[in-house]
RNA sequence: GCGCCUGUAGCUCAGUUGGAUAGAGCGUCUGGCUACGAACCAGAAGGCCGGGUGUUCGAGUCACCCCAGGCGCACCA
């Protein structure tokens, strides 16, 4: 409701100003360094000051007294050097948020890809495959309640190197048949299983460098999709993705398609990208040099202070494509530029009736179409920011130039250790090492906290809590309770940094339930329920806040500061949701939802709502109550964290 | 060597696009449960915003130069 308001006011003030002045300037609103100066603050005199060569603080004074009233507005005052500080109608704002308290966010034209988690499918998903799902995961939320069409992607490289040193594992050190291996896929926790064989074969490479002709040799069988270690792929890639969506939808994170590396193989995606980019000279075919026969991007193509030898190579001197080729197939198939598309079959149906679809290569019924997109995010690492830069580049130089701007890398740094947290898994350090802040997680070495022990691990601790609060209640529901809980915690904890900040990740910080963390906010909610239930089960009725919360009632109820704060900052949803989404930026959620959490504790704690005499006021404080705790299950739905129905 | 990122309270981090007296959480210290159940609340202490020079009415925020740290710069993905 904030930003409708805000919007008023700033057409208001643009209008006055074309007017008065002929100033074409965007009229910014703050918000006041306190809160007792008012909701909203315009430095708009001080952007005129030089252009009228007054003083700021009278070309306020100007403004104040020529612009009359404005809707909503209760008073305008001057202060400092020349703020405007505006002070809204708290009557007319209470009623109006009484009146219209939930409307969702009109529809965008458009549809937005979000490509998100993307793990290989070789082993069990680690912490920092949390923060790319999660962010991913919270950034489709925040889209969706801005009213944006959005299709989410996790892509699947099932052909790559990383499922064919696994294969060797099985083959060649465990000597499995492929039925061995698809009886062991059927077995719980075949992702940790592969975790350790994984780091086993790395390390068996270190020590027997001859074995890298297996790998080799697994590569291209699983390429062409022959023989004994190509099965063993497909077993272990389709068994771990299978994993991956069990572990993911344990945090509320699911996607609609899987497009795969197999059928940009098999449906000669590369190949008609490769047509497009020889046609259109976006790369050529360098005959001198240490890339001598390769198909190559030149350096100037997607950095400005390139030279020759920063070219990147896009086809090997054998012929075979990079990684970066096959993204920029994938990245034109987004945007639906290709030519091509894939097949898809149903892979599974989640609770709420919603599908997973996975690419194929033969046609099938009833698919849904998908890519498409008019603007495209790439949930990756920052650490492959350069060759996003080359992708991008890739639909530049086709001339795609809409589409490479609409391409955003949604870049987010690493999880590493925190060394306290190494100690704990028993994880020796160099000397080196132990005097850094944090140490980085590495798949090879085996070196990580899994997703689903980490999630284990909060749903005992919160479990523990539970069990000792409410004794009473039934087994299966304090489990749920404890699950909602550590979902609510591991979120937050992931969310609650922006995108550049390295997450030293530590379990001590990572299973606190105080302060700063999920469950804080939760218990807010919960206790704003719990209000609302204590109020009926002693046989009381929400009063019919149409008729006795009047614009006057308002008026008198809302000149208590504690009050009309918590109001404010509860109507805030919106501007909220933008802000995030405007800076790409899910964090300002987290916090906003915190503080939201941190108000209403206040409130809480100085007014006892079911203890209230007077019949007007009481009023105010349970519909206030009721609010509150809309706004902040809506903010927590957009976080993908669940309120508890007790704590 | 080149490019990108980071440096804010003891620790971990915010800082709304350049605005008023720089904010949270944790930790420390003091106080508050016969209650809408304390996973909470109130209060205190704690700062040369890495350093320097600029830009302007105004800089934690922008520019340039240093210092310190991180990450990239494959015919791996």
């Amino acid at each position: 409701m904030f930003h409708l308001f805000e919007n008023r006011i700033q057409r208001a003030f643009a209008s006055f100003l074309q007017i008065r002045y002929g100033a074409d300037l965007p009229v910014l609103l703050e918000q006041p360094r306190q809160s007792d100066f008012g909701e909203l603050a315009l430095p708009v005199a001080f952007q005129l000051a030089k252009q009228l060569k007054k003083p700021p603080k009278a070309i306020a004074a100007g403004i104040v007294e020529g612009i009359g009233a404005v809707e909503g507005v209760a008073a305008l005052e001057i202060a400092g050097n020349g703020y405007i500080n505006i002070r809204l109608d708290r009557g007319l704002y209470g009623r109006t948020v009484l009146e219209q308290s939930s409307q969702p966010a009109a529809p965008k034209p458009g549809k937005v890809i979000v490509e998100h988690t993307n793990i290989n499918p070789n082993k069990a998903a680690h912490i920092g495959h949390l923060r790319n799902a999660v962010l991913g995961d919270t950034f489709v939320r925040l889209l969706r309640a801005a009213g944006h069409t959005v299709e989410v992607q996790n892509y699947i490289d099932n052909t790559g190197v990383q499922v064919a040193d696994v294969v060797v594992g099985f083959h060649h050190l465990e000597k499995k048949s492929p039925a061995e291996v698809e009886h062991l896929a059927g077995s719980a926790r075949f992702d940790f299983l592969c975790w350790d064989l994984y780091a086993r074969v790395s390390s068996y490479y270190q020590e027997h460098p001859e074995a890298a002709a297996w790998r080799l040799e697994a590569l291209h069988a699983i390429e062409q999709g022959h023989g004994d270690a190509a099965e063993i792929g497909h077993i272990v890639a389709d068994a771990i993705v299978e994993c991956h969506l069990a572990t993911m939808r344990r945090l509320e994170i699911t996607y609609d398609v899987l497009p795969r590396e197999s059928e940009i193989l098999h449906l000669r995606f590369w190949a008609t990208a490769f047509e497009q980019l020889k046609q259109r000279n976006a790369i050529y075919l360098e005959s001198e040099g240490k890339n001598a026969g390769c198909w190559v991007m030149p350096g100037a193509a997607f950095s400005q202070e390139a030279d020759e030898e920063d070219s990147k190579v896009i086809v090997r001197s054998n012929g075979t494509v990079t990684y970066v080729g096959k993204d920029i197939a994938y990245q034109l198939w987004k945007f639906g530029l290709l030519g091509k598309d894939f097949y898809y079959h149903a892979l599974k149906t989640y609770e709420d009736g919603h599908t997973v679809w996975v690419s194929t290569v033969e046609p099938s019924e009833g698919a849904p179409s998908f890519g498409r997109a008019t603007e495209v995010y790439n949930v990756i690492d920052s650490r492959q920011s350069y060759l996003q830069d080359v992708v991008v580049a890739g639909l530049r130089q086709l001339g795609y130039t809409a589409q490479a701007d609409q391409s955003v890398h949604f870049a987010y740094e690493m999880v590493a250790l925190s060394p306290r947290t190494c100690a704990e898994l028993g994880v020796e350090l160099s000397d080196e090492d132990s005097k850094r802040p944090y140490v980085e997680v590495s798949g090879r070495k085996g070196l990580g906290v899994k997703a689903d022990d980490l999630i284990d691990k909060l749903i005992e601790t919160a479990a523990k809590e539970v069990d000792a609060r409410h004794p009473e209640a039934p087994i299966d529901e304090r489990r749920q309770v404890a699950g909602q809980i550590a979902t609510g915690a591991l979120r937050y904890f992931l969310l609650k940094y922006t995108r550049n900040t390295v997450i030293a990740f530590d379990f001590q910080e990572a299973l606190s339930f105080e302060g700063d963390t999920g469950p804080y906010v939760q218990y807010a909610a919960v206790r704003a329920r719990n209000i609302l239930r204590k109020l009926k089960e002693r046989g009381g009725e929400l009063p019919d806040f149409e008729s006795v919360l009047t614009r006057e009632a308002m008026e008198r109820q809302l000149a208590s500061e504690d009050f009309w704060q918590l109001l404010v900052a509860a109507s805030k949803y919106g501007s909220s949701i933008e802000r995030a989404v405007a800076s790409g930026e899910p964090a300002h959620v987290a916090r906003y939802a915190f503080q939201l959490a941190q108000a209403f504790n206040n409130f809480y704690h100085a007014y006892p709502v079911l203890a209230e005499e007077n019949p007007e006021k009481r009023a105010l404080l349970l519909w206030m109550t009721q609010y509150f705790c809309a706004q902040l299950e809506e903010t927590l739905r957009v976080l993908g964290i669940r309120a508890p129905r007790y704590m």
